[in-house]
DNA sequence: CTAAACGTTGACATCAACGACAAGGTCAAG
DNA sequence: CTTGACCTTGTCGTTGATGTCAACGTTTAG
């Protein structure tokens, strides 16, 4: 298939494989028209990295999880580099959490300082 | 005070104050040679906005501040224009917290799936 | 034959808050 | 007079994942 029906298929732009490519993520086989020539397998790929994406990881994030797909694992997380990456991640989101959280109780003491009353609650918040 | 003086004192670069002003948030005397001149009111804005920077405002987000510490009130909160960004923020933090929890959870699961075991605890989960 | 719908590469624009220069003016001390 | 520490404006670079053109070649349906 061209990138036209892939980005379709992926519900992704034209635009965003040819960046993965560009970025070394997925490759393409040519027509003699030096057209893309895509199979099922890229399909996978790209839907592997939008996924990836979507829970806040970088292209560079995906790398072995691409690599891993490549590499003839059914699932892309689950090489030890993969695994790796899920852990690097698990902690930076842990601790993207902690930061929001100082900063929610920051902010929600500046604000009832400023105008007792006001702040609203919060799931779980007593 | 020029500007050197006052970004030593507020702990910024000269090129952060310039930007402010730039933006519209804080402004300057000139003397006859064409430097900034400053005082302690200016101080005390940079301060408040240095502050709210710190807890993940924009510069945008701090101009109800900067507006209200300069008609007069000693707190840049006590506005109602800044109340309103102080529960406009509130809400958007407790969006990203509430994004990266289910974040969380999407990537532990996987995380488990490929290799049970590997998660690690997070602090109050059972 | 031609227009529409594809494909190609290349390069600039976006968002925020500056950092890092360039190229110059000003001013005090020695 | 000169060095050096200030100051000025202006402009480009940073970061990530694209969007959006430009300018052009290809293919396909009518």
């Amino acid at each position: 298939m061209r990138i036209g029906e892939l980005a379709r298929r992926a519900g992704v732009s034209t635009r965003a494989l040819r960046y993965y490519e560009q970025q070394g993520l997925i490759t393409a086989r040519r027509a003699a028209n030096g057209y893309r020539e895509y199979g099922e397998a890229d399909l996978k790929l790209v839907t592997e990295i939008r996924s990836l994406l979507g829970v806040g990881f970088t292209l560079d994030d995906a790398r072995p999880f691409v690599a891993c797909l490549r590499a003839g694992h059914e699932s892309g997380g689950s090489c030890p580099e993969s695994v790796a990456v899920y852990q690097r991640k698990l902690a930076e989101i842990d601790d993207e959490i902690r930061t929001l959280l100082a900063r929610r109780a920051e902010v929600a003491g500046q604000l009832t300082e400023a105008c007792p009353g006001c702040v609203l609650r919060k799931q779980g918040e007593s």
